[in-house]
DNA sequence: ACTTGACTTTCCCCCTACCGGAAGGCGTAT
DNA sequence: ATACGCCTTCCGGTAGGGGGAAAGTCAAGT
């Protein structure tokens, strides 16, 4: 039996760690002085104590550490856990690895002196005027997650009414900003025919962004949009929005093309 | 301009998230009403928190990305601190790869039914009669990290002495536990002869371990022999002693070979 | 005008796995 | 006796927020 600074000696673990282990009864030393409150442990300690090590190692927590040493003999549930944390020390490699090459990536830019912000500027935003379009649209509050729902709901009207659909569909947003629970949003698909039911969208000069890649590069987009838009003097006119020129069910999210509209005019 | 919560949508940035940004002075909102306290952001500070979370994906900590904010233009000071994240994102993948083979091996034996903490039943325990042996020793309390010191000196007093050694050198530990700083050790050497300076270490039951492989091993060795010498009804009888077969200023960590005698006596 | 529900504020505690240090008691070697 | 080292508890802190309460605020609908 021996004091818990020969202890922490021996098993490489600070008097810290093990009067810790002791506060959350992971380890409690096997006599403590009732006078002085000393902690003793004994050498046959040193085994649980390697074994806390270890799993600490694996990346266990010490609430699981202390699971396994509670039910020694359960080795199905164990090995369970411990595949567990293979899978998730995988997945942290393969984070890291990507973190890595996109470091790499970045170290070779800065030495040519390129900002790591600067691939906004690389988002090409053009000037254009638009033409007016007829739109066959709904406008509601919705979930982003029905999204599917409404424009199949919004083709099938077109069916109906008999009218012929000529553009990619898009998105017109009242809100100022991204809901993606409760969204103020107008889908809407171009049509030939002038009816009742459509409505005209107007021709207007626009602030254009053509992304290639997944949904979640959009903040990027607008961010450089904002961006453009104040440093060449224009100002926002009205609702921006969004023409799906590939069916994401369909497309991988890499090959995704949407273009981003942004109405303006000089200030 | 917009609110807090519009903002954490568009930057996928939760709200406690943002309010912590401002209370740390990582990013302070464009605006304030001074009525309610409302924070309101504009798009312009979009582009500052997507480098928030790029840099927070690269490792920076919050107080690095604000230093980093706040002198925009240092690009030197940029390039050294990223390439400092690569390399320690490096050295974690190294890590995680270790760790994962291990755990990939534990896998494997658990899979056999071996028992996680079973490797140190393969510690190997012999119970073997030593011969007496006629020893020089110096003892002392010590720092282990000089030990070389001692050794050489010891073996210097050897050659004054005129003395032959006959074994490697070992170490006896008159501390129960061990403390690499203020250790009561003797250092000793076998010789031939047997002379006033030198004394006589007795021949004894003793169970031995031979460990090949870094000092570092050393616990679960002593793990291995307190359940063995409890399991198999012996009990201590005097100091234990190592052995060191190899020199470790010489060997590579894993090719050291080291004996830990344990001297014991049937209960 | 009133209600309702969504949003915002501050405030406080909680998380992990400990570390640092202070104040005070205990042990032992000189 | 005294000095030094070891032990105890207690308090506070870490990084990066999360959870939730109590209270104020806003906009929309009735």
């Amino acid at each position: 039996m021996m004091s818990i600074g020969a202890f922490s000696k021996i098993s490489n673990v600070t008097t810290k760690t093990l009067r810790y282990y002791d506060e959350i009864g992971l380890l409690k030393p096997v006599y403590v002085n009732i006078n002085n409150n000393y902690r003793y442990y004994d050498v046959s300690q040193l085994k649980t104590v390697l074994l806390i090590s270890k799993l600490k190692l694996y990346g266990f927590s010490l609430e699981e550490i202390a699971a396994v040493i509670q039910t020694p003999c359960d080795n199905g549930a164990l090995l369970m856990l411990i595949k567990q944390k293979r899978q998730s020390i995988f997945q942290q490699i393969k984070h890291f690895e990507h973190v890595l090459s996109r470091l790499n990536e970045e170290i070779k830019n800065l030495e040519r002196g390129i900002h790591l912000m600067s691939y906004l500027d690389e988002i090409n935003v053009q000037l254009i005027e638009t033409q007016p379009k007829n739109i066959l649209s709904i406008r509601k509050r919705i979930n982003v997650a029905d999204y599917g729902l409404h424009i199949r709901a919004l083709f099938s009207d077109i069916e109906k009414a008999n009218l012929t659909p000529v553009g990619a569909p898009m998105s017109i947003f009242h809100d100022e900003a991204y809901d993606p629970e409760n969204y103020d949003i107008e889908i809407a698909v171009p049509v030939k025919e002038n009816t009742g039911q459509t409505r005209t969208l107007s021709g207007n000069l626009c602030a254009m962004v053509t992304l290639k890649g997944p949904y979640n590069n959009l903040p990027s987009v607008y961010a450089r949009l904002q961006e453009w838009v104040e440093a060449n003097g224009y100002q926002i006119t009205s609702p921006f929005y969004e023409i799906y020129l590939t069916d994401p069910g369909q497309t991988p999210p890499e090959e995704n093309i949407t273009e981003v509209y942004l109405p303006v005019a000089k200030r």
